[in-house]
DNA sequence: ATAATTTTGTAATCCGGTTAACTAATATTT
DNA sequence: AAATATTAGTTAACCGGATTACAAAATTAT
């Protein structure tokens, strides 16, 4: 009932649709039809089973056959899921950056749910600077579905857009902003808000804040800050004073020291938590409590700050990082199994978390 | 003097080496000879040499063409190089860990100069809880040459030999080893050492330490700082005082009270800089100036802990990770390139980093 | 000058999956 | 009952590169 040639299982060790077919007395044609096609009339319900149960039985692994399938679809000008995604990520963020981590820890965690065959980093994108930035082989070759973009420049977009092969596949950025692709975001805008009206609540007038730096993101929080302000009956030019502290580790004590004799600020915001506990750092050499003397606010949650009694206290708009990275994965399959889809943002919220670093102001 | 059939260029983008026969009016295993193999003697010099400039005017891309590539080699049992590589790394690491940013930094930037493809993460890995890890697909099916290592556990290796089409490839492993792999970490017995000399020399004879946790680096720490004890006529055992505070965030403070009321230990040496840094900030907390009041000493060099001038001032080890980073590609495409190669491991010298949180005890 | 050998190249087949084209039944329509 | 449509397959021809077998031309040997 076989064919002659029952030779392949072992000459590489895969299972061919051909070694199906032997087994089951059927041509190659009707083993695929069989295994890889659900709505096909070229089969009967019968066979189906019978070659499904015996494709199971050898362990026939359709994608183990990636380089077959990808010359075969080419002849259609098709090309066939590779369940690879690309990775695009700027150098200097990943050097010293508290996003990258979780922000890759999501997209796995979703890559993995979602049986994807993983995620293509390259160093090829890493250097900007160069003129001549060559984009990774399997990205531009198309050996991958879809790329992430993180942290990088809007000409990486062009470049991606300028491969033959890669032109016409989605792309999503993650955190900032990029012209031309879906995004995942933060809501920066309500970020600011709440917080801004968290201090309101508490009292604060005059906050100092480093909101008005370069970069979208920022600007959004200044937005929303400030109509946290005009919300609360609150001039925002009177209440929030921008503090042009810029280079870490220089004059960051010298602005705390102006802050303390003029007690006129009775709260901060940092940009970041890190940056955030770079000042709480320099308060403590200042002889400033925090919060009894002076409230401190960060931003991202990304990393804990411990008090006396060694509790994470820094109170914090919470981004969800992991949940960006998830989301942004979640979303580009999402592009690859509907090609129609127009490119989207997606905002996620972000939460207040009122940890210890606020009180009402002392001076009345 | 060309053929008929001059079509692919548009119908795909790709240039195929029959459109390079066609061009030139030779068949396409002469093409192949002319353009992929150097000392064949199928192809005369003349040919070859023009061959190969209008393979360089079409844009020929022997490796854009993988699929083709690998399914012919198939036929002959080999598999040529995919110029991917298989990054592993366990995500308890990657949620919180300073030293995977710097590795994957280093990692890249070899791989870039190599002008490697790229480097795929998978997810796969990542939940070594669970009894049914599955590999990603890419690993397993042998697409990628070899893999990188990076705090997994050792079933991890186990189960990539278990795959057919992975089973003889190389593995490295960074930071910690692995069996049966070849290894890239870092020296920290002379780490151990060099940081136990400089207290030493310093004078400090009771020095508290937290070397003796479970892990290979550890111990090997613990031995040099031993070793450096016997070498300057001390007696480790009365020097070296384990702290066994454990849990981050929850005895520090007692601990440190401990050691200001006893009034023995002049010397604090942290498992890692980030410790250090809450170990630092329990300090402050408890009234004990750094260094005067204690030395600290921390061990990696990973981040930054500012003093009240903004410096940063931590005496730590610096563990080279970038390098650490590419040396394990370097040592991986070694391995690619000469498969006799047996397995290695690279021990990169670590560097003692005098800053300012040690000094001579204050109390003779 | 002829045979033997090397150089230079052509033709054909295979890798495994995809798909169009075709055939032989069986089922449905008129 | 005959014509038509559907079902259930089979064959064969690709995709592009690797490789072996073979052929023609050029070179060398005898």
């Amino acid at each position: 009932m076989t064919r002659e040639n029952s030779t392949s299982q072992l000459a590489s060790g895969i299972v061919t649709l051909q070694d199906i077919a032997d087994r089951c007395g059927i041509s190659k044609a009707a083993a695929r039809w069989a295994v890889m096609s659900d709505d096909d009339t070229h089969v009967s319900k019968q066979t189906r089973e019978r070659v499904r149960k015996v494709a199971k039985e050898l362990g026939y692994n359709p994608a183990a056959n990636q380089a077959a399938r990808r010359l075969a679809y080419r002849k259609a000008g098709k090309a066939p899921l590779s369940y690879l995604i690309g990775l695009i990520v700027h150098d200097h963020i990943t050097a010293n950056d508290q996003y990258f981590n979780p922000l890759l820890l999501g997209a796995l965690e979703v890559l993995e749910a979602e049986r994807f065959g993983g995620m293509v980093m390259s160093s090829s994108a890493f250097n900007p600077s160069v003129p001549d930035v060559h984009l990774p082989m399997v990205i531009e070759h198309g050996e991958v579905d879809g790329a992430i973009i993180y942290g990088s420049f809007s000409t990486m977009v062009e470049q991606l857009r300028s491969c033959p092969q890669f032109a016409d596949r989605p792309i999503v950025s993650l955190i900032s902003p990029l012209p031309g692709c879906s995004q995942v975001v933060s809501d920066d805008y309500s970020g600011g808000y709440a917080l801004m009206k968290h201090l309101l609540e508490l009292g604060h007038r005059k906050i100092g804040h480093f909101f008005n730096l370069a970069g979208t993101p920022h600007q959004l929080r200044g937005n929303g800050a400030r109509q946290a302000c005009l919300d609360a009956g609150v001039n925002p030019d009177d209440c929030l004073h921008h503090l042009d502290y810029n280079k870490f580790c220089k004059t960051i004590d010298e602005e705390i020291e102006i802050i303390k004799n003029e007690k006129k600020i009775t709260a901060i915001v940092a940009r970041q938590d890190l940056m955030a506990s770079l000042i709480y750092q320099a308060l403590q050499r200042a002889d400033m409590r925090v919060p009894e003397d002076i409230s401190l606010v960060g931003y991202d949650d990304s990393i804990p700050i411990v008090d006396t009694s060694g509790n994470n206290f820094l109170t914090t708009i919470h981004v969800p990082l992991v949940e960006v990275g998830r989301q942004a994965i979640a979303l580009l399959l999402r592009h690859l199994h509907d090609n129609t889809l127009p490119i989207e943002t997606v905002s996620l919220p972000v939460e207040l978390v009122v940890r210890k670093s606020t009180c009402t102001p002392s001076q009345a």
